[in-house]
RNA sequence: GGCCAGGUGGCAGAGUGGUCAUGCAGCGGACUGCAAAUCCGCGUACGCCGGUUCGAUUCCGACCCUGGCCUCCA
């Protein structure tokens, strides 16, 4: 494996070494569970799943771990206005959250670490980082003392006098320095709240993360990965918090981030209120077209979200998948590997590339199929093979294309009356007889409207090619007609 | 204001010091039915101005523009 990742640290593309090669470490900044996600929120999930399946394939062992955050002030907000204990907020959503990243093909993490049930390991590191002279006390609240740290500032490139001089936010009194921040809170007795040696209070964000990792990664990760606005200040406080508890310990290696999701060409955000819920996506659009979609562009650059992304990703699956269905005829185990893709994902996960080497080996197929004689040769029919092979292996490494072909082409086609199917198809097939071509053409347009895409077969007379191809799946009767469901 | 990314053909989006991304859309052609699907072919794309070079979209410098972070945020 030559696995180059860019490593915000360095700001550079570096050879990814894990420390032990026999157990690799990933954390992942996950959900604050108080609402739906927006479809920004699922880029870094969906990226570095990649990038697990990736490590998986070529390390000895992978733990990756991608957090929920169930305590926090939104949640605290939410569960108060609807009455209810913060526990039911955040399980409810991060049920939800679980279900929607399963229909995005993205695979469970191996840990998934809730900062309700670390309370007491962050408390302990909070009288950690006082005992060492990290961090204070005052006023119910633990601070960390960001003066305390050298390399405070080091992962985003700022100077703790730049981060005083710029700080935007009205200076809490009790902060020794306007940049310390908050590692423990008091919580009022409506608010959710443990006891503490400070008092009834709750964690502040930062540090739990901080204390998950610890818990079940250890101290010193190999990737920390998060989307690039968490980069600062919240890494850089993971940073703080992690190396000044564990004795000067280096906490992550590498540092990956992904790019932001825009939309109107600004940063997808609740704030602006340009999102685009997950959860109503996938009701919408076929779940892997949106991960395809997050997939088209190189996860550290910004990518423009918008209905025509999902329309173009769904008619590039639809190549792909209709090539698979022309592939149909011959079964064949997954390659193993398929070099020109490992080598893009290989080279900071370029996904583009893999896509654009996905693309050309459906190419390779189709032009085959168009142009071999038949009957075909066994080199060709090798060929095609492999080729298939190459194709779902691929498919594999980015979690794409491992659904049976009719299974996309037949996705929504519960909601369609068959019925009603049959008797237009039947009353086309009359009507091309007739030569009634507009007829036909008019209820072929009524087919698609209903969501039934309908390919006619090729006339079987003279040409190389023949219709030994042809499907006759459920609402197809006869002869040479290709019938498929389509959304 | 400080820090950091980026400006590629109609759109999305890779990449490279000197043939080619890829996808979607479009346009010709084949096949069909004047359709759909598929195949074949097509478009002189790299923000602007200088510099280095035999040669720059790619390296260097200036400029313009856009986005992100500096506050919760994937």
């Amino acid at each position: 494996m030559a696995l180059r990742l860019h490593n915000s640290l360095s700001r550079r593309v570096e050879l990814f070494a894990p420390a032990d090669p026999e157990r690799v470490t990933m954390y992942l900044c996950g959900p604050t569970v108080y609402s739906y996600v927006h479809i920004g929120n699922a880029r870094g999930p969906v990226v570095f799943d990649v990038l697990a399946r990736l490590l998986r394939r070529t390390c000895g062992k992978l733990v990756y771990a991608r957090n929920i955050t169930d305590v926090d002030d939104k949640i605290n907000a939410a569960a108060l206005e609807a009455g209810v204990p913060i526990a039911a907020v955040a399980e409810k959503y991060a049920a939800i959250y679980r279900e929607d990243m399963a229909k995005l093909g993205v695979a469970r993490p191996d840990v998934e670490p809730l900062a309700t049930q670390h309370i007491a390991a962050i408390i302990a590191m909070c009288e950690n980082l006082i005992a060492s002279g990290h961090a204070y006390a005052a006023e119910g609240h633990v601070l960390f003392d960001v003066a305390k740290f050298a390399d405070y500032g080091k992962l985003s490139g700022r100077s703790t006098d730049e981060m005083i001089a710029g700080a935007r936010i009205e200076v809490a009194p009790y902060k020794r320095n306007p940049a310390d921040f908050v590692l423990w809170k008091p919580s009022t007795p409506e608010l959710p709240g443990w006891d503490s040696p400070w008092g009834r209070g709750r964690p502040g964000w930062h540090i739990e993360c901080s204390a998950m990792a610890a818990a079940h990664l250890g101290d010193t990760i190999d990737i920390h990965a998060g989307g690039n606005d968490l980069l600062f200040p919240h890494h850089e406080n993971e940073i703080a918090q992690s190396t000044c508890a564990h004795g000067g310990k280096t906490f992550a290696r590498y540092w990956l981030h992904n790019g932001m999701l825009t939309f109107d060409g600004a940063k997808m955000s609740k704030s602006i209120g340009n999102v685009k819920q997950l959860h109503a996506l996938l009701q919408r659009y076929p779940p892997e077209a949106l991960r395809y979609a997050l997939l088209s562009a190189h996860y550290r650059q910004p990518l423009d979200w918008s209905d025509a992304l999902i329309e173009q990703s769904i008619a590039t699956l639809d190549r792909l998948y209709g090539t698979l269905r022309d592939l149909s005829d011959w079964n064949v185990e997954p390659a193993a590997s398929a070099r020109d893709v490992e080598e893009a994902l290989e080279d900071d996960l370029n996904t583009p590339q893999a896509l654009a080497a996905l693309n050309g080996l459906a190419f390779e197929a189709r032009h085959l199929l168009e142009h071999e004689p038949r009957p075909m040769s066994d080199t060709a029919i090798a060929e095609l093979r492999r080729i298939k092979a190459g194709l779902l292996g691929c498919g594999a490494m980015l979690g794409l294309l491992q659904q049976d072909p009719e299974a996309w082409f037949k996705r929504g086609s519960e909601h369609v009356d068959a019925t009603r199917v049959e008797e237009l198809i039947k009353a086309r097939r009359a009507a091309r007889a007739a030569r009634d071509f507009a007829r036909a053409d008019a209820i072929r347009d009524e087919l698609a409207a209903m969501g039934v895409a309908i390919e006619d077969g090729k006339a079987p007379a003279g040409k190389s090619r023949t219709d030994e191809r042809i499907r006759h799946p459920q609402c197809a009767t006869g002869d040479h007609r290709r019938v498929c469901l389509v959304r």
